[in-house]
DNA sequence: ACAACTTTGAGAATCCGGTCACAAAGTCCT
DNA sequence: AGGACTTTGTGACCGGATTCTCAAAGTTGT
């Protein structure tokens, strides 16, 4: 009791509330006003107890026998996440990924702005995606500063992801969101997260394999 | 002893192979002949004694005193991932991120060929990407069967994915590659992994928010 | 107002993965 | 050949996350 949300949130608990918020949205459209754990559950793809534990750690927002009031649950998480909040991004690498993130409407959407543009290769300097001029490396720290952006997207080769980061980082960037098949290191006050495609793609072939090899199957279904 | 690969790996543990394997690309470019476990930690991003604990799961093809053997090592492990076999993938959505990913050169290397392109979009239909042409979401069946493919990747909006995944499994593809920013579910036998652009940053805006209102900080460094 | 019912919140048990620590097995130097 | 050294492989331990379970808290119907 007391205070609401002084407790430590558990790392893999902060990874689904995005799918909590993205199931009550959902629900939201349907002008119902409550949700129950179950229901949430299986709109997240988790099961019910892991909903209840998870959204416990934010407070108790529930009403038993009730359920959630959908609203305001998504207030609540929303909040926690940080979603009320506005996020600049500036992508660095504007090649087929980069270019096509910037692009992407999906996280333009909530909180997250794509506000610049930046490339090392100065063919691609200047040229225009979607409202956005890309801009040289070289300016980074200025648009950091200039803009308050708080979060890099790293769409560069492999090669240049660490340089990138390293620079992301020095221009006072808080998280990074690494798209380059390669390692990357940062000081721990500052967030990695990665998408690795073919990192991705690997995991499959490896149980891909294993099903292949244990069941032969000759035709379909 | 005796049988080389008959225990199960854990799933954290395959997550991490890809990490290994490119790992020791690198190295292998050195033409050094063996790498210490510590080395491979390093250029991972993890520590030794997973390194160890994680391929000792494959087999025993280190030598204590010297470390593992390179070119030996990386053909084990692409073995395991299924890296020495085609996997002919078909990409289902061809807008941005579809279009994108059938141009990206990364996961095309290895293994892995995009070998269809597919939207349900008729004005789409036809359309040539790189060496590809779209073709009606209609023949996903006969395109599957055809050119025995085993991956779909769906790039499509979220109330699109489903269905789509529907009909991937239907068609006997046994993994799914999801970026589309909506829960599918699928049969236990096929495999599913995500790639969420959304998620990822809502969890790194948890994080900066935490951050940002930990220290406000007022200038750089 | 009470009884039957629903659903949350959280303690306890379990599972899984990560880390530690060290014996075993090999190399290298003299 | 033998001893010092290096590095693996793995058993033991530890901690976080998931699942189970059920009392507590609320609702609804009569």
């Amino acid at each position: 009791m007391a205070v609401p949300s002084r407790r430590r949130i558990p790392e893999a608990t902060v990874a689904r509330l995005p799918l909590y918020y993205r199931a009550l949205l959902e629900v939201a459209d349907k002008a119902v006003g409550t949700v129950s754990s179950e229901r949430l559950a299986e709109l997240a793809g988790v099961n019910a107890a892991k909903v209840r534990k998870d959204l416990s750690y934010l407070g108790s927002y529930g009403t038993r026998g009730v359920g959630y009031d959908v609203e305001y649950l998504l207030h609540e998480i929303s909040r926690e996440l940080g979603l009320t909040e506005d996020w600049p991004v500036v992508i660095v690498g504007v090649g087929n990924l980069g270019a096509a993130l910037a692009n992407y409407r999906g996280f333009g959407a909530r909180g997250f702005r794509v506000t610049a543009l930046v490339d090392a290769d100065a063919d691609k300097v200047g040229r225009r995606i979607g409202e956005l001029v890309v801009e040289p490396l070289d300016e980074l720290d200025q648009i950091v500063a200039d803009r308050a952006i708080a979060i890099g997207i790293v769409a560069v080769p492999a090669l240049a992801a660490q340089e990138v980061a390293d620079r992301l980082v020095d221009a006072g960037v808080g998280s990074i969101l690494n798209f380059a098949p390669a390692v990357i290191t940062v000081p721990s006050h500052v967030s990695l997260r990665k998408v690795d495609l073919a990192t991705e793609l690997q995991i499959l072939s490896f149980y891909q394999r294993r099903l292949t090899a244990t069941a032969p199957k000759a035709s379909g279904e």
